[in-house]
DNA sequence: CAACTAATGGAACTGGAGTGCCGTTATGGA
DNA sequence: TCCATAACGGCACTCCAGTTCCATTAGTTG
């Protein structure tokens, strides 16, 4: 007599199916990074993973629903922030950080495919908004320091402000194609910082 | 004894064969806007224009290369921009253009899906940059107006400054998912403002 | 260290995307 | 207006992603 079960892996999360899962995701990652979005098919990355194709359909359903789970899996891996002391170096240390994953042999093209992925699927976008409001709350100390110090007006959106550093490196990834690199990582952080400190950010 | 003819439609490229394309494009962009990339297949555009399969599968080959061959149609089809005297207000209006543009109905998923394709595609992201370099070029003339009449540095890069305005509100749509109002769009309008006047962008 | 059963994986099946062939339509030039 | 042929469209075929079924393996609990 079962009661519910959910999903399967839920029950039983430990030992082979940990290791599937592990695997899977990385197949799927080297998927993404290989052929992109729309490229991504579950026997593929079944065959990648050396697992039964059955069990990617089963615990994953569709490519969308794959890449929401690498998503979560992503956002649990996050890495603090700097702390200069300086609002414009832990800004800059910011974009420059944004840049080195973006233009990352792996990294770029992963991300330009989980955002591919998150266009398609509610769900998957969901995912994704969650990895950026971690990666941006934990950056948004900064500012908040910074305001702390004195260094900014006060009721400035820290969020907003490391929103504004991000914003025009992913432009050019995803959208213009321009060149990135670091002159433009520094450009897009003193942006930032000269418009919080005019009070563009208060709201 | 023919030649070489290149692709189908370069040779007798009126009536007929205008009117598939027209018909196919068309189709396309319904298709995007409904289903995203993911979902855009090629017999099913096929079927919505009423066009024989054999021929979409002849003239575009595959869903990226129709993507590219839609951003080419999409990108003759520029709208001329504001003229108001006064930087500030130039970049507002244009901010206020692209956040109108990306929250509407359709525009708005069919510019999130045409980036999802590039993302996937080499020449489709070639014809999404040639899309953007269009519309930064004709925006860039407020910029040069501006710096003409004093209020910039002189040296200020006008193309980085219409995508400093640009930048937050498509990291808002494809990436954090935040929300997209007009308030958002001045912001933004604001921050390239400053940012500019302070000699960030100056090259 | 059993015993129960969650979870995996192989194998056979199916539907539809993508292809090739060839007759039909209608464009553009003379 | 008429001809040569570019371009379209229907049909039959192939191939493989995605599904179903069931036997096998191995976590988890007591």
């Amino acid at each position: 007599m079962d009661a519910v079960d959910g999903e399967p892996g839920t029950v039983r999360p430990g030992g082979r199916t940990a290791r599937v899962r592990e695997s899977v995701l990385r197949a799927a990652g080297d998927a993404l990074v290989e052929q992109g979005f729309n490229g991504l098919d579950l026997a593929d990355v079944a065959r990648r993973a050396e697992v039964g194709k059955t069990t990617v359909y089963r615990r994953w359903s569709t490519t969308a629903g794959l890449v929401a789970d690498l998503l979560t899996d992503m956002a649990e891996q996050s890495e603090p922030r700097s702390d200069t002391g300086s609002l414009d170096e832990d800004l800059r240390a910011n974009a420059r950080l944004v840049v080195r994953t973006l233009t990352d042999a792996r990294q770029g093209p992963l991300f330009a495919a989980v955002v591919a992925a998150a266009t398609c699927d509610r769900r998957t976008a969901e995912a994704l908004h969650r990895f950026y409001a971690v990666r941006i709350e934990e950056w948004a100390g900064c500012v908040d320091a910074a305001a702390g110090r004195g260094e900014l007006p006060p009721g400035t959106d820290a969020r907003e402000v490391i929103r504004a550093v991000s914003a025009p490196l992913y432009y050019r990834l995803l959208a213009s194609g321009d060149p990135l690199d670091e002159t433009v990582a520094d450009r897009a952080a003193a942006a930032a910082a000269v418009a919080a400190r005019a009070g563009v950010y208060v709201s």
